[in-house]
This record gives structure tokens, sequence and C-alpha cells, in this order.
DNA sequence: CAGGATCCAAAATGATACTG
DNA sequence: CAGTATCATTTTGGATCCTG
């Protein structure tokens, strides 16, 4: 399979074609991959993810979880104990996505001596 | 090879932890997706390459251009000619990116169904 | 504990006009 | 043709305070 092969919507020609784009928005954010990450091992309350994924805020976290959550890719658990406790889980779909995110991830550690000289290269001229 | 072989750098631990975010946020962006994927055959002159992506502004275009030269995964070469004449290609790093980038449009794509399922549960709830 | 609400700063993008 | 410059707008993120 080439990259020819590929059928890269452009967008702003409907909801179907911006599907591809949305998708790829979701794990573009500042935050979702060390998310999905953090997540990677099993379920994990709300402020043990907060201490976990470090410099994310409240807001943040809980931005991105529902997202994750809307999407179907994460499942918020509600256990209704005083005081609340909530879990959150990758889905088996969101399980789905980490080998795709793995082989970028792998991509941008081979090549980021490459690129940091690339960008110093470039600098200097 | 699993997700718990690749370690993710957690933000604001310095230089080198930072890079694989930001290499991320390179495509992570609303265009570079796009430009990369419409220099997949080939060179590509700059309006040419606005006209191909629908909704780019000449602005947008001429910024990612820059970035990703800069990176070193695009190569840009001038024509002194009157009128100028500028070509944009991807280079043989920029080039390996495609495969990883693939992978995961082929997960958008083959998961957009099941997403846009999934919100429109989660919005009806 | 797990958030919701509000306000503010910063970054990304868009629109428009101009130029060698 | 291939940009640059400027301004306006939108989007995103952070800080802070409040609550069942």
């Amino acid at each position: 399979m080439t990259l020819s092969d590929i059928d890269f919507p452009t967008p702003g020609e409907g909801d179907d074609c911006r599907m591809v784009r949305e998708i790829l928005d979701l794990i573009g954010d500042k935050w979702t991959l060390y998310i999905i990450a953090t997540l990677k091992d099993g379920p994990v309350r709300f402020n043990e993810l907060r201490r976990r994924i470090d410099g994310i805020s409240q807001r943040m976290l809980t931005i991105n979880l529902r997202s994750l959550e809307r999407d179907g890719l994460v499942k918020r658990t509600l256990f209704p104990t005083i005081p609340p406790r909530v879990d959150y889980e990758l889905t088996d779909v969101g399980r789905t996505l980490l080998a795709p995110v793995m082989t970028l991830v792998t991509w941008a550690n081979s090549n980021q001596e490459n690129i940091k000289g690339a960008r110093i290269r470039y600098d200097a001229s």
C-alpha cells in the first residue's frame, strides 16, 4: 500500500470529508496523546490523571476527557460514593488508536535529531 | 511491540522531552497534512498548491511551508525568472513521514462511522 | 473528589491590501 | 507569481473561585 492509495479529503467539502481532519485534530491538540498514553494500562481516576500528566490544568483535563468520551474512545465510570469517585479508561475503539499513534511517536523519536539539526542549519542562514 | 514500549515524554521536562510533542504538533495543525499529501507525487508550485488545497489562505500556506522547510521536510527551489517560479517538494526525510501519517489516516477512515455514531449517541443524552 | 463557571492571555487562523 | 505586512477574528489554554 502506497500513499497514493490514500484519499486525503479536502476541507470544506461536507461532513464526510471533514471527519478525517476532525479525527486527526482529536490527537493533534496539546494533551490528548498524553491522556491516551496514561490510560493505556487501565482505569485511572481523575485526580490521578491530573497528577500523572504534568502541567495539565483541571479545566483542560475535563474538556479533553469529555471530548474523548463523546467520541467513544474513553469510558467514564462514576461511583456515587461520598466523596465521588470517577474512573476513566480506554474503550476497545480507543485502544485500537494506540497502534497508529505509536508509529507516529516512533517516527518522531527516530527523527528528532534530524529535525533539530535541520532547524539549526535553517536558523543559521 | 506494544504501546508500553513507548516512552511518552511529559511536557515541561526540558528540550529533549519536548521534541516528540513538537513533532506531533508539526502535523497536528490545520494544514500541514494536506500540504504533505499534496506534495507526495513530486514538486508543486506555490499557487498550484494553493489551488489544490481548498480553503487555505496565502498566508497560512507560506507560514506552513516555511515551517516544513525549516524542519527539513520540504525543499524550496527558486527559479529567478520573471515572474519568479518556486517549486516545493518533499525531502527524503519528509517522504519517510508519509508512512506513519498513512496509518493514522487509515485508522481515521475506518473509524469515522464509529465515531460519528458515538457522537450522536452522546449528544442525544 | 471531581468537577462547573468565569475571566483573561496567548496562539492560530483569516481577510485584505500591497510589492519586486 | 510568490510572496510580505497589517489588522481582525477565532480558537485554545490557563488561573481562579465555587460546589454537591
